[in-house]
DNA sequence: TAGACTGTGGGGAAAAGTGGGGGATAAATA
DNA sequence: TATTTATCCCCCACTTTTCCCCACAGTCTA
């Protein structure tokens, strides 16, 4: 499971470096893909594997299927790390995420997530009074 | 579990204490995360991976599930206890929680809470005067 | 009063993250 | 076809962070 939050930086090249404590379930190849909230998602294959899965039962007569299909499937690339534990980050999803040298790498269970740092910050600040409100609509009953 | 106040301090590598009171319920190994308040959570394995159940029944395709999860697992971090009975605070959860060197450290039944000093004082001095109404808009009957 | 336990501080080794050089491969141009 | 240009990896070296261990002081207990 991915949790946990981290800072690192991109480099020059368009590298970034995986935090140790991922490479362990991620192997050395997985999947980069367009996230939802101009994020990247970091997907195991397995994982990918099983969306794909998903999506690919969805009738393409579905306007709204076709739509999210080419945006999840057109963004993805495998990817595999270099000796110092870094993936290179294709331009056009650097360019969707607008990263720039300050980067976050969170972990929400399934994925990691890829942020530029000021994005995140921002969105969890403008989140964070909702918080609470959304723990209790989440939930009807006790946890 | 847990009750109880106790007043340590975040040394300058980013540790803390965990009183030695708690450590027998929590074991050697647990989780610690972003709490709502502006607080850090720290649960036990197993009442974590119970909320990470809960949590992963919800759709990823729910703007209000997304932005739970990230916030919850983001901010989570599994822990061990060194050998003097402490553990490390990630920066990010040091920085969200406003924590300076002044901790308090709360048991509030399944969980236990660390506040930075003053805003925990804060906090409980905005809310007593509240705390009549509160309770009263709690429970309906008789507890 | 001696011993055990708890909380606090700090030193040092190991690991993780970062930046840059250089060679191989592939594409582009003359 | 030959030369140039760009891109992608791999490796090396430096810096920073993390982790583990030891030491000390205060408190409680026997």
């Amino acid at each position: 499971m991915f949790i946990g939050e981290f800072h690192h930086n991109l480099d020059e090249k368009g590298r970034i470096a995986i935090p140790s404590k991922y490479r362990e379930i991620l192997g050395d190849a997985f999947v980069i893909t367009r996230g939802i909230e101009h994020c990247i998602y970091v997907y195991p294959n397995d994982t990918f594997n099983h969306i794909v899965t998903k999506l690919e039962s969805l009738p393409f007569t579905k306007k709204d299927a076709r739509a999210f299909t080419r945006f999840f499937m057109s963004g993805a690339t495998a990817v595999e790390l270099d000796k110092q534990g870094r993936v290179n980050i294709p331009s056009p999803l650097i360019n969707y995420a607008n990263l720039s040298k300050k980067c976050v790498i969170v972990g929400t269970g399934d994925r990691l997530e890829i942020w530029d740092e000021d994005a995140f910050n921002e969105f969890m600040s403008s989140c964070n009074d909702e918080m609470s409100d959304i723990a209790e609509g989440l939930f009807e009953e006790k946890i």
